[in-house]
DNA sequence: TAGTCGAAAGAGAACGATCGTTGTCGTTTA
DNA sequence: TAAACGACAACGATCGTTCTCTTTCGACTA
C-alpha cells in the first residue's frame, strides 16, 4: 500500500523534468551534473534517484518527449492546413515551432537530442522512428500538392518529404544558434517559395 | 633552438588531430575520454599535451575546421554553378557533402559541433560567423536567380538565403542520423523542385 | 475520531570510479 | 650537449550514485 497517489508520484516527475528541462537547456547534457540538477529542482539527490534510476534515464524521457513535441507539431499543422498551399503548411509548422520555442526553448532541447541521438541508442531509434514515420507521412501530403501541380510531380513524394523535413530540421537548428529574430522571415520565404498558384516541373 | 623543424609539429599536430576525429566520430566529444584518445593516436598523454593545451582545444580545433570545411564546400559550388539552375547547384553542393561525408563522417562531426555550438562561447562565435556570412554569400547567389526569374522576386534575398541554409543543415543531420543511403534522392528532388526554367512566384 | 503503525519519501553525507591534467625522468636530435 | 620530445605514474577534482537515517502520511484499530 503506496504512501502516495499515482497522481502525486506523475506531478513530482514532472516537476523533476522540468527543472531539469531548464538546466540542460542552459548547459547542455553532459555540462550539467546531477548536483546542478538537484540545485535547480530545490530537491536531495535521494529525492530524484526515488524517480530516476540514473541520469541517463531522465536525458533519454526528456529526449523523447522532445521528440513527441516536435512531431505532433508538424503532424498537425501540415495535416489540418492541407487544403492551403504547401508554403503556407510550411510556415504555419515553422511559425508553430518557434512560438513554442519561445516559451520553453525547444530548440536547444531539440539540437542537443540530435547529437545524443548518434550515441545513444535508445535515442538513437526512437529518432529514426520519428524520422521515418515522418517521411511517410509528409510524403501523403506532399503527393497531394504534386496532384493539384502546386509542386513538381517529377521527384517522388518521399524524395520530397526529406526535403521538407530538412528544412524543418535546419529552421530548428537556426533558431537554437541565431535566436527567433534571425529567422523571423523564414515564412514569408517559404509561403513565397511554394504558393497556391501552379509551379513549373 | 627546437629540437625538430616546425614541419614536423604541425605534421605531428595534424596526425594527434586525425586521431581524435576518429575517436570523437565514434563515440562524441564527451564519452572519448583523453585516454582514449591516447590509444587511438598511440601516444603518451605527454605528447599529446605538448600540443594541445587541453581537450577543450583539441576540441575546438576540429570544429573550427569543419567548419571551415562545409563552408569552404558550399560556397565553392553554389558559386561555379551560378549560371545553372537554382536546384542544380544545391544539388551539387549535396553530393559533395555526401562524397566527403563517405570518406572521413563529416556529417558526424558537424551535428556535434552544433551542439558545442550552445555551449562553448568560442565555437558559438564560429558558428555565428559563418552562418551570417554564408547568409550574405548565398543571398547574393539566391538574388541572381531572382532576376533570372528562376526564383520568385518577392521575398528579400536574406530569407531565401536562410531558407537554403536550412535545406543544407538538414541535409547534413539525416545523413548523420540516417546515413548516405537514406537521403540519396535529395539531390533529384532539388533539381526538380529549382529548375532552370521560370517558377511562377 | 484519535492514536498507532508501517511503508514510502526525502535529506544529506559519503563512496568509488573516472577523468583531465601534471610532474618527473629517460630519450632523442639539431 | 642542451633543449625539446615523449612515456608513464600519479594526483586532485568532479561526477554519478548509494547508503543510512529522519520525516511524512495513509491505513488500520479501538
Amino acid at each position: 500500500m503506496p504512501r502516495t497517489s499515482e497522481r502525486y508520484r506523475d506531478a513530482r516527475r514532472e516537476y523533476i523534468l522540468d527543472a531539469a528541462r531548464r538546466a540542460f537547456a542552459r548547459n547542455g547534457f553532459h555540462a550539467t551534473s546531477m548536483h546542478d540538477l538537484f540545485a535547480e529542482a530545490g530537491l536531495s539527490s535521494g529525492a530524484v534517484y526515488r524517480y530516476f534510476a540514473g541520469k541517463d534515464e531522465v536525458v533519454v524521457a526528456i529526449v523523447e518527449d522532445n521528440i513527441r513535441q516536435i512531431g505532433a507539431m508538424i503532424r498537425a499543422v501540415t495535416e489540418e492546413r492541407a487544403d492551403g498551399s504547401f508554403g503556407a503548411a510550411l510556415a504555419a509548422a515553422v511559425e508553430t515551432i518557434q512560438a513554442k520555442h519561445r516559451e520553453n526553448g525547444l530548440a536547444g532541447i531539440g539540437v542537443q537530442a540530435w547529437t545524443e541521438a548518434l550515441r545513444d541508442p535508445r535515442i538513437g531509434a526512437a529518432f529514426e522512428e520519428l524520422l521515418t514515420g515522418l517521411r511517410s507521412e509528409l510524403a501523403e501530403v506532399v503527393a497531394h500538392y504534386q496532384r493539384t501541380n502546386t509542386l513538381p510531380p517529377g521527384p517522388s513524394a518521399e524524395s520530397l518529404a526529406s526535403v521538407t523535413i530538412a528544412i524543418l530540421v535546419g529552421y530548428i537548428q537556426q533558431l537554437a544558434l541565431l535566436g527567433p529574430d534571425a529567422v523571423a522571415d523564414v515564412p514569408d520565404a517559404l509561403r513565397a517559395l511554394w504558393p497556391s498558384s501552379a509551379v513549373a516541373g
